[in-house]
DNA sequence: AAAAGTGGTAACCTTAAAGTAACAAATGAA
DNA sequence: TTCATTTGTTACTTTAAGGTTACCACTTTT
């Protein structure tokens, strides 16, 4: 019979959940240069399809790290840009690059 | 004709290649406390099956994050433990689990 | 009149990841 | 003699993720 107490629970794992995904890094990374439009992360984010952008973005505005701007033009122009709470992680992301930096 | 010089480089995806694998994260965290055997590992990792938590533990050996020590014991004895590559990546994770914990 | 431009969506297909179950190997214990 | 133990592996199936193609809406440009 197993003891399921000793299961490990590890925080860092939630912040992994909004990060974790296929290309959340590189899409956070491309808008916290500058606020950005579809299309422009599209070409900047190496070989994602529409489909899988638009997926990835929805979840990350979603779990509140990006903000959806759309604006009533024709042809139509949406802007997607970091909240407050997606900033936050830029110093998380900056750790990550210079601990490969570093390292390797 | 699309300019495929506007591709980003993220550093931090380096990073993530070696951490972002399903349960590489939870693995990291077990053996962060203490080196663990095959099974000690298993029970503490929630619901992972034998299959893939030797695949996990066989591309962070890989990677060089952990090391694998097998003992000439029968019934069979391996241990596992951090590198000091893979230490040094404790307060990257200690950093994710402060920041999760602050911003929820 | 037709095409281009933008940000999608819908339906469908393929690939990669993960799960399941059975088996192995050597020894000591029942 | 058979079982239990431990760390895997192998073969097979299921699930999840991602890719592909076609299409829409509305206006301006060719």
């Amino acid at each position: 019979m197993k003891n399921n107490l000793n299961h490990a629970y590890c925080p860092a794992i939630e912040t992994m959940a909004l990060i974790g995904g296929r290309w959340k890094v590189i899409i956070l990374h491309v808008l916290s240069k500058q606020a950005r439009r579809f299309g422009e992360i599209n070409v900047r984010v190496p070989s994602i399809s529409r489909k899988v952008l638009t997926e990835q973005l929805r979840e990350l505005e979603a779990d509140g790290l990006i903000s959806r701007k759309q604006y009533k033009e024709l042809p139509p122009r949406v802007e997607y840009a970091l909240t407050e709470y997606g900033q936050s992680l830029c110093p998380l992301l900056a750790y990550m690059a210079a601990w490969h930096k570093e390292k390797v």
